[in-house]
DNA sequence: AATGAATGAGGCTTCATTCAT
DNA sequence: TATGAATGAAGCCTCATTCAT
C-alpha cells in the first residue's frame, strides 16, 4: 500500500492514515494556488489543521508530502473511472461511455490534474516511477476495452497509441484550458473528441 | 520586441542580446536538469559564463530569467515550423510535410518542451499571457490550414481542435516519453498519430 | 501597546517580549558603536544571544528592529522623567528639580539619544510619526508645569518655545559633547543652563 | 584647503573643482531624499551628470563624497554669516543682526543641516575632526561678540555656552520643524529666541 | 501524540569599486 | 579624461527540519 512507502513516527495506524489525509486536502488545496515549490511547510500544517510539529510526526521530508498528494490524486482519477469499465461485457457502448465519464471527471480534477504536469518532475526518481506506473495500468485498461469492442480489429500497437491519446486529450481540457474552454463547452470538446475517435475505430 | 519588457542596467543592445543568449542558454540546461526552483541564480551565472553580478545587470529578478528562457523556447519552436508552411499554396501534402516536420522538431526540444509545461505555471499572469499568445498564434495558423486543404470542408471549430490535437500529440512525445519511447520509434508515431488524423479529415 | 505593531511568528506574548528586550540591547549596542546601516541583522542576532532564524521569529524587517530599538529609547527617556513631575503640586522647585534630573538621565543615555538624531529619518513615515508623538507628549508635560508654576505669568507660546529649549539643551549635552564636555562639567552644564532659563521665566 | 585631502586621478585642478561641485550639488540633493547610505554611487554620478567611472576619477571611496558634501554645507554655512559680523566695531545691535541672519540662514539650508545631523557620524575620525573644527570656529566668533557687547559683562564660559545655546537654537528650528513650524512662523520664532537670549544677557 | 520555538544553510539581490577601451 | 561593463563580497531574509517539553 502506497502510504507503507512514508515513514512515520507515530504508530497507530488509523491515526497516521488520517492525519495524512487531512495533509494531502491541505497541501492540494495550497498546490493548486502556487505550486509545490512555493508552498511552505508550516501552510501545509496549517491548511491541514495541525502544528508543523505535528505534521512531522507523520513524515519525514516535504518531499514525502509532494509523493502522498501526487498519489491521492492518482487514486482519484483510478477510483473515478474503473467503476465504468465493464469488462466482462466490453462493448463500443461501453467504451464510449467510459470515455465519456472519464472526460467529465478530468473536467472536476483540472487543477489536480494540472498539479500532475507541473509536480511529478520534483519526485525522486524512485516515487516517481511508483506514481507513473499507476498511470500506465489505466491506460493499459483503456487499451484493452479499445482492443477488445472495436467494431474492426485494431493492432495491439494502435489501441496503446489511441489509449494514450484519449488520456492526453482529457489531460488537455485541463491544461490547455486557457484556450480550449474558451471555444468549447465541456460536452462540446466531449462530442468532438469522440467523434474523432469513432472515426478513427470505426472502418 | 520581447526583451524589450525585461530592463538592464546595460544600455548597448547589442550587448544585452548577446548576454542574454548565453544567459538562456545555461538557464535551459539547467533548468532541463533539475528546474527553476532548485536551479540558483549563481549555477545560472556561473552557466553562463560570466559573475553573479553581471547577471544581474541584464536582469531585475530571477524570474526575469524564466520568462527570458521560456519565451525562447517558444521561438524556438515558431522558428522551427514558421518555414513549412506553404500559405500561398495550401495543400495536403503541404499539411502532412508540415505536421510531420512539428514533430520531428518536438523530438529535439523534447526537454526544452518540457520546461514549458513545468514552469509557465511560474511566471506571473501578464508574462504567461504573453507567452501563451505566441502558443495561440502558433495553433491559428496550423486551424487555417487544416481548414483551406483538407479535402472534405471540415467546420472551424473542428479545424480549431484539430489543430489543438495536432499540437498536443506532438508535445506529448515528449512528456510521455516514459511510456511511448518504450513502444515506438518516432517514425512509427509520427505515422500512426499522421494515420489517424488523415482518417479523421479524410471522410 | 508600542510591540504589537510589529507582528511576531512566536504566539507566547511573554517570550516575545523577552526575546525583543534582549533584542533592543543587543541592537543598541551595537547601534551605538556603528549605527543602523552599518550594523547587519546577523551581528544583531549575535548580540542578542540567538541565531539569525530566531531573530526573524520575532520581527519581519530589519526596520522593525530600528523602530523597536527607537522607540525603547524614548521610552526610557519618558520612564526617566515622568516620576519627578508634580503635577497636583507645581512649583517652581519642583520645576528645577524636574529639569536637573532630565539634564542628569539625558548624561546616562547620551549614545541612545545620538541614535534618535541620527537614525529616527531612516523610520518609514507611519513609525516615525508613532514615535515623535511620543516626544510631543513629553514636551507637552514640561509646558504645562512652565506655565503654571512661573512667577510670572508666561504665554502658551512661551512656554512651548522654552520646553522646547529644555529639551535640546539636553539632547545637546550629548550631541555636541565634543565641545560642550570639553569645557564644562554636567554640573556646571546643568547650573549654567538652569540660571539662564530662570532669568528667562523670572521677570 | 578641503578638497586637497581627496585624492583625484585628475591632474587639471579647475575641472577637479568644477567636477566636485556638480557632486556635491547632486550628492546634496539626493542626500536630503533618502540618506547617505541609501544613496547609491551610480546615482550620484547621474545626479552630477556624469558616469560612474568619471566619479570614480574625483574621488576615491564613496566615503569622500560624504566628506566634501558635509564640508560643502559648513562652509556654505559660514559663507552665510561671516559678512554679518563686524569684528571692528561689535555691538550688541550687530549681534542682534548677526543672530537673526544666522536664523534665516538656517531656515534657508534646513534640509542640509539635517544631513550634519545624520550623516556626520558616518566619517571617519579623522574628517569628522576636520570639520567639526569648522564648527569650533564659527561658534568661537560667536563667542567674542557676545562676549565684547554685552551691555553687563559675561564671563567667558557664559558667553560660550550661551554662543552654542544659539546655535542649536538654529539648528533646532530645522531638526524639531514637525514640532517647531506647527506652532510658530519663522519670524515669532526668531523674535522669540532673540527676547529670550537679551534677557539673558541684559540686567 | 502534539506543540512550536529554535536553528542555520542557503537563496536572491545590491552596490562600491575596478579596469579595459 | 570619460565611459560603463564586469566583479564578487556581503546583506537581508526564508524555510525545511529538529527537539525539548
Amino acid at each position: 500500500m502506497t502510504q507503507d512507502k512514508i515513514v512515520s513516527n507515530v504508530k497507530d495506524q488509523e491515526l497516521v492514515k488520517k492525519r495524512r489525509d487531512q495533509m494531502i486536502k491541505g497541501a492540494i488545496s495550497l498546490f493548486k494556488e502556487k505550486g509545490f515549490h512555493k508552498t511552505t511547510t508550516r501552510e501545509i500544517a496549517k491548511a491541514s489543521g495541525f502544528s508543523i510539529g505535528t505534521l512531522y510526526e507523520y513524515i519525514r521530508t516535504k518531499e514525502d508530502i509532494l509523493f502522498l498528494t501526487v498519489d491521492a490524486i492518482y487514486e482519484k482519477v483510478r477510483e473515478g473511472i474503473e467503476p465504468f469499465f465493464n469488462l466482462e461485457h466490453p462493448s463500443e457502448d461501453n467504451l464510449i461511455h467510459v470515455i465519456k465519464s472519464y472526460f467529465h471527471l478530468v473536467d472536476d480534477l483540472q487543477e489536480e490534474i494540472l498539479i500532475l504536469y507541473q509536480e511529478v518532475k520534483s519526485l525522486k526518481k524512485e516515487t516517481r516511477e511508483y506514481v507513473l506506473q499507476k498511470e500506465r495500468d489505466m491506460v493499459y485498461l483503456l487499451e484493452k476495452v479499445i482492443l477488445n469492442c472495436g467494431p474492426k480489429q485494431l493492432s495491439e500497437e494502435d489501441a496503446a497509441l489511441l489509449a494514450n491519446n484519449i488520456f492526453v486529450q482529457g489531460h488537455m481540457w485541463a491544461f490547455r484550458r486557457w484556450i480550449l474552454q474558451k471555444q468549447f463547452t465541456l460536452e462540446e470538446y466531449i462530442e468532438k473528441q469522440v467523434g474523432f475517435f469513432l472515426k478513427i475505430i470505426r472502418d
